[in-house]
DNA sequence: AAATTTTTATAGCGATCACTATTAAATACA
DNA sequence: TGTATTTAATAGTGATCGCTATAAAAATTT
């Protein structure tokens, strides 16, 4: 099967991996610290070819991070898909986080929590695009537990929001140690710690030495 | 008693008020999202006056960094010379931080957490700026539960370091969400949330409706 | 082959970046 | 009253910022 060519001359970059040398430049660098000269450098296309294809560095920036979120953030699909309990879910996802955190294969902390924290005024576009994104994902992380509320798998009067708060913290102070410098294991440690203000009992304690393969989940 | 003046022509600007305007403005706006014309602007002076008294971008970054700590950051002086429980010492510093992370008076979120995560790389001086100080900020953490810990209020089995990496977390956490706009009601729910993973039996329950006046403390 | 469509690179736009050479102004000391 | 000392503003420096006008190149379609 082959698919038939569009009409104008075909482009010499592959988009998709343009969008991930993006991607990693400005979750190192984050937006301001990012340079269209850097962008286009790292690419290697021509700044036309790069406004041709992403629009802007706005846009870039966003397409950027909603693709690392697209390619990372899968707690939800887990919960609603495979019905795992709410527990080893959430626990399994902070150890796993913590390993993908440190990985020295890409920056450090997860794009998303450290995403324009703070930025140009001029360029509060991108700062909005990140507070959206990160309280989308904590509207997801909410439904996620009141879902397991339903089920049973929470006490009754489990303040779910607090709660969701609690790991979106965890998530974004893994983040920022892993920025410090924190090491695999001691960011586990953290979540191991911090685990133990799970409401009500813990169905099937997950341990921190389970290891689970990078392809999985 | 009248103290004698220095030789040259005198300032006519105040050099702690002008640091402080750059506080607020590398705390909102990060380091590579404050420039010179910003930070002139608000201060009310031109460049060379600038430089001639605060040498660099950087090294005024570094010393507005070590100013806003020198005033927020009292948590070990209290625990060194007051002699308070450790338990009500954080619990106490968390609910207020809570308040102040979200006092609109002055930026979200704690401007060393949110120090300088990510910026450019020809900017990294400011960056290790930032790792520094929040590894000393760890360290102080680590000692004052070492010390509660020899004073037996902590388990003598208490993973000190792991109970430290997540008080900061949730410091982190709460900068990040207050960012994002959280109110100081939710964050004080998660902190209420967090500490049912405090190790062992607390003294004192400290609960969140107790409000303190702001200048105590 | 000619026309149409799309992508490409060259070259450079005005604006802003962090920073400074120069000189005038304002004080204390001789 | 000079001289030394320090701070002040004027007026810029070269470099980099995000972005684009223009036109050549490479494909399909007619």
């Amino acid at each position: 099967m082959e698919a038939s060519r569009p009409r104008g001359r075909p482009r010499t970059f592959d988009r998709q991996q343009a969008l991930q040398v993006a991607t990693e430049l400005f979750w190192r660098y984050g937006y301001d610290g990012t340079s269209i000269a850097d962008l286009t450098q790292m690419m290697g296309v021509t700044p036309p070819t790069l406004y041709a294809a992403f629009g802007s560095k706005e846009q870039l920036y966003r397409e950027a991070l909603l693709d690392y979120i697209r390619s990372n953030g899968v707690l939800v699909e887990r919960v609603v898909h495979n019905g795992e309990p709410i527990y080893s879910l959430i626990a399994n996802y902070l150890y796993r986080s913590a390993e993908a955190y440190t990985d020295p294969a890409h920056p450090p902390g997860c794009m998303l929590q450290l995403a324009a924290l703070t930025c140009a005024a001029e360029n509060e576009a991108a700062h909005k695009t990140g507070v959206e994104l990160r309280q989308e994902a904590f509207q997801l992380l909410v439904a996620s537990l009141e879902w397991a509320k339903e089920r049973e798998e929470l006490p009754s009067e489990t303040n779910v929001f607090a709660l969701a708060r609690m790991f979106m913290a965890l998530l974004q102070g893994m983040s920022i140690q892993a920025v410090d410098g924190a090491s695999t294991e001691e960011l586990k440690e953290m979540v191991t710690a911090a685990l133990a203000a799970w409401p009500g009992k813990r169905p099937n304690e997950t341990q921190n030495t389970i290891h689970h393969r990078d392809t999985e989940f």
